[in-house]
DNA sequence: CCCGTTACGCTACGACCCGTAGCGAAAGAG
DNA sequence: CTCTTTCGCTACGGGTCGTAGCGTAACGGG
């Protein structure tokens, strides 16, 4: 009945920890049983049983299979995903294209992604958990390209913020919409030749964008 | 225990034909589920009851879920992608691209496109038959809408076959990829702004690519 | 060192959905 | 009229869900 007394940020000091082995475990349970049945045909109960863990277990820590899942797959977007400095756009945009496609290319984010994503369209939560764990991070990696563009004159300084904004998220949905698209629905590789077409495509979109009409 | 005899196309001529009613009132109570309820709520008996129908009649028509939602939004896609003649090749992105970003905004189309790409990448059949009922139909209007660019002298036509396609898939991907993670994962409307710069970015990559470097 | 508090494993449970079988009746084709 | 197929209905076993209840285990503070 005693709330953590005030000043301790996040409550529940006393008692016995959750256990952050059994996170691990779970979290691991929960990627393999996605490569080895797929979104659908993943249960709460057979995740629980590979983790050696209680179904309870599972429950207190995460609302529901849609939960459980993303901070499953988030776990992958933090290993992978970084952006070394190529030292040109080009190559930062292939590079960037490359190892999205290649964490897009394992059976456990193939299936799982879209199917979180559809399921965010009925679930506010949701949709605010995958943008925090999972687009923010990619959308970062899209800042850092342009910021580096930018020092290396390859790109212009917006000087107008919203403009700059509204650029990098078109940016975004273009590079990430992209793969997503070519990897999933056409369901044809991302290899070093596509990604060197789209490439070419996307800088000389930006090239003419910046030279030619600036406004409309 | 007589097949159908020799010559006619597809068999069963005998015996009481399917409802055609049937079929359209399930059609129409799967959307309507879908809009109320969300894809992972949907169930087969509960659309079977909107509809008037037995459960039954369903599974004698559908494999599954993924079928029969697969095409109750093709009947979407079918009606409301046309593609007018806007006389420019700017024009014409933009049409389709807020074409394509209405039909994504309804409710059904929303949740229920993703759930089954996500369900396609481990069933073939699925795959393949969202690719003809739907994907095949939105890649035909790109590829008319070059066509018509091509007429206009807004495009240079290629005459190698494998680079022509090639390119086609590219401009596929990026068109249809963008519109559906600006509007699924970002969660952003499509508006007429935001069709303007897609698209200014667009054939600044088309006229980059085509007088710049062909090859690399 | 014990005590309060919380997490844990286990079992059991009602509710729901799945996909199919079996039946008699209905509706066209020949 | 007869044959064939579909239809609506009922019923079923099998599986998953999410929760409740219990006794036990682990940790932190007094």
């Amino acid at each position: 009945m005693t709330p953590p007394p005030p000043g301790s940020p996040s409550g529940a000091r006393t008692g016995r920890p959750r256990s952050a082995a059994a996170d691990r475990a779970i979290l691991d349970a929960t990627r393999a049983a996605l490569v080895e049945l797929g979104w659908s045909k993943l249960t709460m109960g057979d995740v629980a049983a590979r983790a050696g863990v209680a179904k309870t277990t599972l429950y207190r820590r995460w609302a529901g299979k849609n939960a459980l899942v993303v901070d499953a797959v988030a776990d992958l977007f933090d290993e992978h995903l970084e952006l070394p400095d190529r030292g040109s756009l080009q190559a930062d945009i292939e590079g960037v294209v490359l190892r999205f496609a290649a964490l897009l290319d394992r059976p456990e984010t193939k299936t799982a992604l879209m199917a979180v994503v559809a399921e965010s369209t009925r679930d506010e939560a949701l949709r605010e958990r995958i943008r925090s764990a999972i687009v923010d991070r990619q959308k970062g990696l899209v800042l850092l390209g342009r910021e580096r563009a930018q020092a290396r004159g390859e790109l212009p300084r917006e000087d107008e913020p919203a403009a700059a904004a509204r650029t990098a998220d078109l940016i975004f949905d273009v590079i990430a919409g992209a793969v997503v698209h070519r990897t999933l629905v056409s369901a044809e590789p991302v290899d070093g030749e596509w990604a060197r077409g789209f490439t070419a495509l996307l800088i000389g979109g930006l090239a003419g964008a910046a030279a030619g009409l600036p406004g409309r």
